[in-house]
DNA sequence: TCTGGGGTCCTAGGACCC
DNA sequence: TCTGGGGTCCTAGGACCC
């Protein structure tokens, strides 16, 4: 699920690793004898139900909720401790009276999907401990990549900030061409020094990975959002519409072109590679690698 | 409780096509 | 030429998670 979060399946494991919370306390034994780490561990019938009794019992528990048990457990605990609502969506449910669990599975799933879509409709299966998301071993591919930086001093530089979405944008390429994928999307972001963030985004005709094209974009992306007047807080740039498999139609008489660059930018992170990742950088993006 | 950096998903409006 | 409905894609922003 994340760096330090992940969900097993153990159904139809009894015969070769005994009952569950024995597996569950070796893993956790494991994962002390090895790493000097503490875990927690919560053991459901479902990935919703054991995520809400991991956090439950942290630090360092284990709780298992019996199956048929789950309403019972859920209903006292404040909202809050359901995935997916956060702060504002604590605040719009206790607008309506809402504080627990229990509160919640009194609304009936008409009400909740009429007032909040199709988060209320989640909602409503959410408090009854009901989900069917499965346990997938299969690492996808991201839906997006992405670098930001924030600044240790709000900046309206120009060219500081031309260099610094010049680097982001490279050290964004890179690990595009390392996932082997490539972008059709390039959103730009800036956050002023009064925290208001803004976005701009732009769909190129065909997707891809090479530097020059992404910032050529995100650059245009820059002028259009960047007014000289304010100060940036951030500024971030993000690929999305990702594929593995560019169909890019090549313009005829181009061909050459295109192979030339994908050969330069194999080279670049060949040298990287060996060399590290700042021992190779488009001239534009050493404005603001200097200066780390 | 806030900040920062990396993500995901959803919504809503507009353009465009049939 | 205009109107309407349905669908898709793009864009911008926001909530949430770790």
């Amino acid at each position: 699920m994340s760096l330090d979060e992940a969900f097993v399946d153990l159904t139809g494991c009894e015969k070769l690793h005994g009952p569950i919370l024995k597996t569950a306390k070796k893993i956790r034994n494991e994962i002390r004898d090895r790493l000097g780490l503490n875990a927690s561990i919560g053991i459901a019938k479902n990935k919703l139900m054991a995520k809400i009794a991991s956090v439950y019992c942290k630090p360092n528990g284990m709780l298992w909720i019996a199956p048929g048990k789950e309403q019972q457990f859920l209903a006292p605990l404040p909202i809050k401790r359901i995935p997916g609502i956060g702060p504002k969506g604590c605040a719009r449910l206790n607008r309506m009276g809402v504080k627990s669990v229990a509160d919640l599975s009194h609304l009936s799933l008409e009400l909740l999907e009429e007032t909040y879509g199709k988060w209320g409709a989640s909602l409503y299966r959410k408090a009854r401990g009901i989900s069917s998301s499965e346990v997938n071993a299969e690492t996808e591919d991201p839906r997006s990549i992405s670098r930001e930086t924030t600044f240790s001093k709000d900046s309206i530089d120009p060219l500081f900030l031309a260099s610094t979405l010049s680097y982001l944008t490279e050290k964004t390429a890179a690990q595009l061409r390392s996932n082997g994928l490539f972008a059709t999307t390039v959103t730009l972001k800036l956050r002023c020094s009064e925290f208001k963030t803004v976005t701009r985004s732009q769909t190129l005709g065909y997707p891809t990975a090479a530097d020059h094209t992404l910032l050529k974009t995100a650059t245009i992306l820059f002028r259009k959002l960047f007014n000289h007047r304010v100060l940036v807080r951030l500024i971030g740039i993000s690929f999305s519409s990702l594929t593995a498999h560019p169909y890019q139609q090549e313009d005829f008489f181009d061909l050459k072109d295109g192979e030339r660059w994908d050969q330069l930018y194999q080279g670049i992170d060949q040298i990287r590679k060996k060399y590290g990742f700042r021992s190779i950088l488009r001239a534009a993006s050493s404005g603001n690698a200097r200066r780390k």
